[in-house]
DNA sequence: ACTTTTCAATGGTGCTATCTTTTTCAGGAA
DNA sequence: TTCCTGAAAAAGATAGCACCATTGAAAAGT
């Protein structure tokens, strides 16, 4: 994707990018009325494109259009939140933190199950690379680098949404490491990982490796329990 | 949406359906080349309605489109698997039962948490709602009508995932009411609903009722738990 | 290796058809 | 006269079409 209002690439990106970003924050409210003449005028490009965009916002009912209305931004509750573009945008704006609630409720459901999935369905070589990761991680983690820990988590989770087998839990990969990348920067992490951190870690490698899912869906679950506490959901 | 294959819509809309199922099934496999000027001999369309909809397909990530190359069908490891055109094109397809295991094992993860976050914040209508609906999906189980069991079923599981307060669980909801429409026209459902799942319905509703998160996450589990071991989870 | 050619998307212009909403206006009843 | 009603007319916007110029990238030729 082109991510950011960047001038990156073509017209068409980055008209859809402003208005995605406007309608996303709630600067363009559900209900405003939209035409492709003024559209074309404020954005300064031909029909062909001002229509193009629209094209894309209808498809993920950020928007609808009707004859001799216009353009009309859609109520949030009918848009595709599932969208990465749409997320990304949210993540944008100023409401970002109902994004990240939202997001990090998601993980908690789907994170436990995928990695139950992972036990059952993971190649030999993504258990290897699992448990690889997770004694990196607790390298990393003692070490006290921050950063460095970062890149191995997402790297952890990205694989065992991967290994899950399921392309629904693979897809939310991205979002899984916006949430972890801003957990860190936020500091809402502890300054160096709890050790029960780095042990449900190596606990959700060793029972994926083999294949035992009871167990790695509950090590899993102790990996994400302290998000959920941190959210006040138990 | 328009769905299907039908003649609803504008051009742009049976375009799209149909360019969709095709690559959704695999008739259209990766990497296969398409250019604008055949797609419109091929719909019949003019250039502006063929560039339309596969910008609304590339926004899919179904495909990319490079300049002198042309209109490339993408990899599925790319698709936006959550988008709920793409999720309904599948279902059409013959790889319907993929998208059927991904979707159940989605509704597994997301359904125990979207319980407990609708005893933490589903409003007081909600609550009174739920509980009606468990009552009646009791007395139709008993009278084995299940035809409109399945009715109550789906508004049931659809009022608890709003209720979440969380969009994205929300947004799943019209997949959630297929598998479960699915479920029970294949007759994977038993004759009569078992006691223990009317049971297990009740007691959700009982404790998100009395906002009780911890039994609601424990009870909508045990909804999900036969499920799971039809598709050999545990 | 470098240059040229070719191909297809990108972007633009102006037009017609069609669908809906709003306005207008005529006609009848109070 | 005034007010209401309903049909007809007008207007405003998308839907769709045909065609044109530019640009970037792949492939062919040197």
């Amino acid at each position: 994707m082109s991510t950011a209002t960047a001038e990156g690439g073509g017209l068409h990106q980055r008209m859809l990018d402003t208005l995605g970003e406007s309608i996303a924050s709630g600067k363009l409210a559900p209900g405003t009325r939209l035409t492709l003449d003024d559209l074309q005028q404020e954005f300064n490009v031909s029909r062909t494109i001002a229509r193009d965009t629209m094209r894309v916002l209808e498809s993920m009912n950020l928007v609808y259009s009707r004859r001799r209305v216009g353009i009309v931004v859609q109520d949030p509750r009918h848009w595709n939140v599932f969208d990465p573009k749409l997320v990304h945008w949210r993540l944008l704006s100023e409401r970002r933190e109902a994004q990240y609630a939202s997001l990090t409720e998601l993980r908690i459901a789907v994170e436990p199950i995928a990695a139950a999935a992972a036990a059952r369905r993971a190649t030999h070589a993504q258990r290897g690379e699992l448990g690889a990761l997770a004694a990196e991680l607790r390298r990393l983690g003692e070490a006290g680098d921050l950063e460095a820990f970062l890149a191995v988590d997402i790297a952890f989770h990205r694989l065992l949404l991967h290994a899950s087998g399921n392309e629904m839990f693979a897809a939310i990969d991205e979002m899984v490491a916006e949430v972890l990348t801003s957990r860190t920067k936020q500091g809402l992490m502890p300054f160096r990982p709890e050790q029960a951190a780095l042990k449900a870690h190596e606990d959700v490698a060793a029972a994926v490796s083999r294949g035992d899912t009871g167990k790695a869906e509950e090590a899993m679950h102790r990996v994400v329990v302290e998000v959920r506490q941190a959210m006040g959901l138990e």
